[in-house]
RNA sequence: GCCGCCUUAGCUCAGUCGGCAGAGCGUCUCACUCGUAAUGAGAAGGUCCGGAGUUCGAUUCUCCGAGGCGGCUCCA
């Protein structure tokens, strides 16, 4: 990402003397405060952020924010979004207005129109706000008492809702007033110095509109008021702002590159998957290219959990729902699994998990201390009915395979065992090229009655994976509320070749379902103790870790996943014959190639092997067949075209087979 | 589930202010036999998402449903 701060123009310190505006001490010091990527704000010597105009009660000093630096981002997108409101406050009079703060990469502001918002609607208040912008209208901080403000937004009852909850720390809210007396924010005409707009907020805000140097509208959508599904749908426009035109367009073609890095269009470009409107939103049929992928990688990860001493279990689709009310699943998540089926009396249930039935195999006998850790593998297919609007491509589908384990072992082999797991998942997806990561720790919420067992097992349970992720090292991000029902969870959270963030492997510690499933093994003592689970899984759900990879990947997957390994293209058509048999060679060391004897030419079938993401190409003329050899293609690294070489068969062959058949972390391309 | 938008050929998309529907790519056929990212010509291909309604007539308007997209909420 482009930035306007670089570490040489560190910022220094300026002092203020008492009564004097940050900006006049910023000038007097010698900042030009026209520059791109001038201060914005400044932070204060108790770190708060002030406004330029702030005028400290005693000589102090402050140091400037730069508009390129986070919080100067910050500043100017929310600022931004005073921007809009006004645009649309103007241009659609009686809307109310929600709140409006910055977000990664933009800001939004939640609306009560009349009507939603279009497209046409949007481009209207782009240019209003330009119009604003171009009135260089300053931005002037107002405190106010409590009463005052209630009298001033009486029609504006979200406003009024806000000031009720000044200052409860964490809330989004908190963004708009935050703690202490409130202010007003008004914007004050470049020119008349008349007040076109005011609203209620903490600020700080850049001096002027006119340093908004780069923003665009991005799109509107419903949004509930403070984010419950209780309250009323407010429409939220979003757009992004920066602090230069360079920058605006560097992110516009961050986001065109995302897209064409898109799945489910690579998912039809490149013939490996659809969903097809008669099977039902959110269920995925794989086609042949797609099924190679889905091979390769159960191959992988079936071979990873038999070196990790997994067993391997299958179990049915379908159960009689007391299953489901054993393990606790049902009622809690009744909505979420198709609804059962009745037949002879019994009710059946499509699992939409699969540990009730792994705990029916560890309970089919006695166990014993000595085989415990017990460790359970399985391909397990299972279905949750998701709500319609949240089914997104393979990431987020109704019908899934899961690389489901459950490691089943006592109470104090579980932070060895969780250890293992989590360094068995950062090496897995460490072979992915995913190597950025960090974790997750999802606890109970107390409060919440969505929880089950006891606070000492909770206690217990979260200490010990708290532990053990801290000693893996990595960032430990926590996640208040976002247990399980039945236990705390570890999740991996990757950085994909772009940037963006993917929640992977989750390691989860239950006491819960042994109690319920009375799960027993006998100790070295001869008594009967309890085992605790832990439930992992490393793709999660194969249908979605093949999307996340096809994003990752861009759809170039690395030899030993892709589809086709090797296309043949003959110079002309006389090399047909020559080139299978090249191929058959090729085949017999387990390479997936293909020769395309199609009545193209062979640019055009350089062309479409390219834009199918296949990484060798060997391509042979009638020299070529004279001397036994192919001219050799094959893809770089950035996904460009290696220099072209002639070789023997026999040695290109060699070369292909090293990359196709080795661990998925070898380097694939030739040096 | 909620709000908005969308659904036309295998794919990407035009279009019909209500009157027997179009392009590019892909597919097929023919000609060309070619040396590292598109050879040329021709043809086939459509219940215009489904159902109901309004109308002389609906792909177009209305309603219901399905599916998709962007968000929100949710994600064991």
């Amino acid at each position: 990402m482009s930035s306007s701060v670089r570490p040489s123009e560190a910022v220094q310190t300026v002092p203020v003397a008492a009564g004097q505006t940050a900006f006049d001490a910023l000038v007097s010091a010698g900042t030009d405060l026209n520059a791109p990527g001038a201060p914005v704000v400044v932070r204060d010597s108790g770190g708060e952020l002030r406004d330029l105009a702030w005028t400290p009660d005693s000589d102090t000093s402050v140091e400037p924010v730069p508009a390129g630096s986070p919080d100067g981002l910050a500043v100017l997108r929310h600022s931004a979004a005073h921007v809009m409101a006004q645009a649309v406050q103007d241009l659609f009079p009686g809307t109310l207005l929600g709140i409006g703060p910055p977000i990664e990469d933009g800001f939004y502001y939640d609306f009560l129109p009349s009507r939603p918002f279009t497209p046409d609607d949007l481009a209207a208040i782009e240019k209003k706000m330009a119009d604003i912008i171009k009135a260089n209208q300053r931005f002037s901080r107002r405190p106010i008492t409590d009463e005052a403000a209630r009298a001033e937004l009486a029609h504006e009852k979200f406003k009024l809702e806000l000031i009720g909850l000044k200052g409860n720390a964490g809330d989004e809210a908190s963004v708009e007033v935050g703690a202490g007396a409130l202010t007003m924010y008004d914007n004050l005409d470049g020119k008349s110095g008349e007040r076109s707009w005011t609203d209620l907020c903490r600020g700080p805000h850049l001096p002027s509109t006119r340093r908004i140097p780069a923003f665009k509208l991005m799109r509107s959508a419903a949004a509930y008021w403070r984010g419950s599904e209780q309250n009323e749908q407010l429409q939220r426009i979003y757009g992004t702002a920066w602090a230069s035109r360079d920058d605006l367009k560097a992110y516009l073609n961050r986001l065109e590159e995302a897209a064409k890095r898109d799945h489910r269009k690579l998912g039809i470009e490149l013939d490996l998957f659809s969903f097809p409107d008669e099977l039902g939103s959110g269920l995925a049929v794989f086609h042949p290219k797609g099924g190679i992928l889905r091979r390769e990688l159960e191959n992988y990860v079936r071979q990873r959990h038999i070196d990790e001493g997994f067993d391997f279990v299958n179990t049915p689709h379908i159960s009689k729902d007391g299953l489901f009310h054993t393990s606790g699943h049902l009622p809690y998540y009744a909505d979420t699994m198709f609804p059962p089926m009745e037949l002879e009396g019994a009710q059946y249930r499509l699992k939409a998990m699969n540990c009730p039935m792994h705990n029916l195999i560890y309970r089919s006998r006695g166990r014993s201390y000595r085989e415990l850790p017990l460790r359970l593998f399985e391909f397990g297919s299972v279905y949750r009915f998701e709500k319609s609007g949240v089914v997104h491509g393979l990431t987020r589908v109704r019908g899934l395979t899961m690389d489901d384990s459950h490691s089943y072992c006592t109470a104090e082999q579980a932070p060895e065992e969780i250890r293992k797991l989590l360094n068995f998942i950062l090496g897995l997806l460490r072979d992915f090229g995913l190597d950025d990561f960090y974790l997750e720790l999802s606890t109970r919420d107390p409060a919440s009655d969505k929880f089950i067992g006891s606070d000492e097992d909770w206690e217990t349970a979260t200490k010990v994976l708290e532990d053990t992720a801290v000693a893996s090292g990595l960032d430990l991000v926590p996640d208040p509320g976002g247990a399980a029902y039945y236990g705390p969870k570890i999740s991996v959270q990757a950085k994909d070749a772009i940037g963006r963030t993917w929640q992977m492997s989750t390691v989860q510690l239950d006491f819960n379902q042994p109690a319920r499933f009375e799960l027993e093994y006998q100790a070295a003592d001869g008594s009967r103790q309890q085992p605790v689970m832990i439930h992992s899984a490393k793709f999660g759900s194969i249908e979605r870790f093949i999307g996340v990879l096809t994003e990752h990947y861009a759809g170039a997957f690395p030899a030993w996943l892709s589809p086709v390994q090797v296309i043949a293209i003959p110079v002309s058509q006389e090399q047909n014959d020559y080139l299978e048999r090249v191929a058959d060679q090729l085949r017999a060391q387990g390479i997936r190639v293909e020769v395309d004897s199609s009545d193209d030419r062979m640019q055009k079938k350089i062309r479409t092997a390219q834009k199918q993401k296949v990484p060798f190409m060997v391509i042979a003329g009638s020299a070529d067949e004279e001397a036994e050899a192919v001219s050799f293609r094959y893809r770089d690294a950035t996904q460009r075209n290696g220099i072209p070489i002639d070789q023997a068969v026999a040695e290109v062959a060699d070369v292909i087979a090293r990359r196709v058949n080795v661990s998925p972390t070898a380097d694939m391309y030739p040096s």
